[in-house]
DNA sequence: AAGTCCTTTGGGAGCGCTCCCAGACGTGAT
DNA sequence: ATCACGTCTGGGAGCGCTCCCAAAGGACTT
């Protein structure tokens, strides 16, 4: 308790000032990068600033110019449970690294129900933060138009649709999903079957037409026997292999939409006497643990998470500044996927 | 950009007084619930806000109290490697969770190198935050005594030793690895042997203490060869099993201190042409996605990470709460976990 | 020598709150 | 009627910045 007494004892902007022998305006120019400051002044503020350990108030500087260096990253609860595992971590750490050398600061908010959202909604109108990265790809969620409708700046982790007004960060599902099954025709399989999503989201859409397009190309007949719709969940992926197996027993390869879902896939084929992949090729999306500790190890679409996450920074960064400098930014970016091989192929 | 001129004609609190027909100072009394107000009075000024839909400012309250009303949570990157997967998800959530009804703010920080973790120290030490949880193991992290030494309230997730000073929040690593070999012994498992995690960090001696205590319970007779020290990894669970298969063919049992290492593990045994679990029962810790998908799906100890981290965060709230009104609190919590069994043992 | 323009600087005003003091009013005791 | 004391209220001061205006000075031009 004794050196508590110190608190608040932090220099202020003010007394740099006073010690450098300038005025305040000055060294806030200092601080701010502001040009027409002569070097000699400048040097001699950076160093009372180094001296005196100065860090600038963030409550203060937010409140003077209206700002406020920080950025939120949603998730809302639902996507949690979808995406779980390597999305979120790889997500936020590009994000941060991205961060790391501005001085903005990341704000994480989850919203697990409607009275959350509300809450965050008007936190968000109230102009508390600069931008707002938000993780979502159900068409039905309200939030992308609301923030849309309040213009704050904000990047959206996956489209809601094909034609996405909102800017986002995506991964080219598509292309993952048929690099994929060509890799499988590639490796001689004939019969390949595929484990969709649930096809009202938009990325179980696009995995799907990768698959198609995959087969297209190789000049392969399209048996829709050889589709069958999952829901992202291990059990899913079972119940929907039962049935390829029982409509196509012939089937030599499956390319499932999620790693999860290709576990239970790889379950089934097991039961059913079927060997991975002497029997079946296995190809799953998402490169998780799952993904690599599977036996055999499984062949996976990796989503270049980090760069996602870095990308969905910069875009809202420089869509932060534009919408200072009153222009007008919407840029979106589409990432590549990358198939990792592994035994199940 | 027509509607832009609107940003910050948000009502200000003077506003809302104004409209209430009453003074600054009793809007603000009313927002924050001290006493003292009529209920007249306070209905009037809730009514206000309610119809003109104030928000009040943060920035602007926190310069003007000295406070920020946000909380920090802090993950060195060495530690998202070894953690990784259902670890910050649960524990983000707990403290989300937690904080959704208090008006504090969550700032996620990683924490990747020297560099970054200096601009934090100085960033914290500037007071910017109201408080820090710290995900930290590591004994030689120099944060924790850093917070410490600045006063700053601060809680950690899992103790670095087993006289932790700095408040922490922690499962019952010992007594959930004795449950995990009491449970193999209970099958009738006479030799179980273990796969440590790096006898370095507290989390791994403790998971061995279990397993000692329940041998000793049993009256089992310890036998080192029975013992490998692993890291963590799939690949330091591969070779220490390899390790404890050539020192005791005949083992019955291997309970790994974490899934990943059983992942591992599993694999080797699986080589050796042992099945699991007619020859050798499998127990992991963590209860991660890959306990799940694994084949067969194996048994593990769950920590309750979410009902750790609201934990974590219902501590450092009555930290700082104690701070403030002057008194001294730093207490800790640790946490039962639970044995998930499945087809594994 | 006077005027013009640019660069550099100081410091007032104000951002929207909280804190706190002083005043207004009511109640009961003297 | 007077005073003391309590409850409730208004609003000044100030938190540490940024913004911006005006002033000071230097380098040119006419």
């Amino acid at each position: 308790m004794t050196v508590s007494g110190r608190r608040g004892q932090r220099p202020t902007l003010e007394q740099v000032a006073a010690y450098a022998g300038v005025g305040r305006g000055t060294v806030s120019r200092v601080i701010n990068g502001a040009a027409n400051v002569s070097d000699q002044t400048r040097t001699a503020v950076q160093q009372a600033i180094a001296e005196l350990g100065y860090v600038p108030n963030r409550a203060a500087r937010a409140l003077a110019a209206g700002s406020t260096d920080a950025i939120a990253l949603v998730i809302p609860e639902a996507e949690t449970r979808l995406f779980a595992e390597p999305y979120f971590s790889g997500i936020i750490r590009g994000v941060s690294t991205e961060l790391a050398d501005t001085d903005m600061q990341l704000l994480l908010t989850l919203i697990r129900n409607p009275k959350e959202r509300d809450r965050f909604a008007q936190y968000v109108a109230a102009h508390r933060v600069d931008g707002v990265l938000l993780v979502s790809v159900h068409a039905d969620d309200p939030l992308p138009d609301l923030l849309e409708s309040i213009e704050m700046p904000a990047v959206l982790s996956g489209r809601r649709s094909g034609d996405e007004l909102v800017p986002y960060v995506d991964c080219d599902n598509t292309g993952g999903a048929q690099t994929a099954v060509e890799h499988l025709i590639g490796r001689g399989r004939r019969a390949v079957a595929t484990v969709t999503g649930p096809l009202d989201m938009y990325v179980a859409q696009c995995r799907l037409q990768g698959y198609r397009d995959a087969l297209r190309t190789a000049g392969l007949e399209e048996d829709e026997r050889l589709v069958a719709v999952g829901d992202f969940t291990e059990e899913g992926g079972r119940r929907a292999v039962r049935e390829l197996l029982s409509r196509r027993p012939d089937l030599d390869a499956v390319f499932c939409a999620s790693d999860v879902m290709a576990a239970g896939a790889r379950a089934v084929l097991r039961e059913s006497g079927r060997r991975v992949p002497e029997d079946v090729a296995l190809v799953g999306f998402d490169d998780s643990a799952v993904a690599r500790h599977m036996d055999p190890p499984l062949t996976s679409v990796r989503q270049p998470l980090e760069e996602m996450g870095r990308s969905m920074a910069r875009v809202l960064l420089e869509q932060i500044e534009d919408r200072k400098a009153g222009r007008e930014d919407r840029s979106s970016r589409v990432l590549p996927t990358e198939l990792v091989r592994r035994a199940s192929s």
